[in-house]
DNA sequence: TTATTAAATCGCAATATTGCGATATATTAA
DNA sequence: TTAATATATCGCAATATTGCGATTTAATAA
């Protein structure tokens, strides 16, 4: 007990669920806004951007790229991170089309 | 430790990272996605659909309950639950208004 | 009233997340 | 080589989430 049962979910489901834990922390919404605001690759001031320590802010980009919506690439000393726009789009996607088909004529109770 | 520093963010990144977090399990998705096809209250059959426990589908129907976008009414021995059309189209809107500035000509490292 | 049914809540255990200091790793500069 | 800089990882503590059996609550039926 404990971990998430995904095995009674279909495989939509949990790669929208596991899409939208992707995003459910303030911070790495942050960082998303971060990189799309400078539309570019953004090297080593992320840190500085966030102000959570250096630790939490690597583990927060780590859990973005494991998710696959950022990449790092190794430029010298330091990181650049930028959004992939392919996989952004796919997130917008899957979001969209969950969000869609909602009348508002739902006579509740 | 161990808790969220919300206060480090904008209003506005912490809402949306708390709608995430509501849809941040499969079995919410399903949830909604079921409330969603019948485009209408459902009454009871909820646990049965899920496969989950009646105390951990109820824990995930509260949660859903407690993040707006869904309402449960009360309806003699069982509750019948609907989307919350308003707040669905809120969800909807903000999700779509953070996805929505990332052009693909975003020529990284 | 008593039994039945449906859902919520309690209490617990297992697991996951968040956060950070300390340390490790890797690259550049001196 | 050695020092400086940037990022990742380790190890830990605090907190949150997930899941479920058992119990409670509330409404209807008998």
């Amino acid at each position: 007990m404990g971990a998430t049962k995904t095995e009674l979910f279909t495989e939509q489901q949990n790669e929208l669920a596991s899409m939208a834990k992707a995003l459910a922390h303030p911070a790495r919404i942050a960082i998303l806004q971060y990189l799309v605001k400078k539309n570019a690759c953004v090297c080593g001031d992320i840190v500085d951007e966030l102000g959570l320590a250096q630790a939490t802010t690597s583990q927060h980009l780590k859990e973005l790229k494991n998710a696959g919506i950022i990449q790092g690439t190794i430029d010298g000393p330091s990181v650049c991170y930028c959004i992939d726009p392919k996989v952004w789009l796919k997130y917008k996607e899957l979001f969209n089309s969950f969000f869609k088909n909602v009348t508002i004529d739902n006579n509740c109770c």
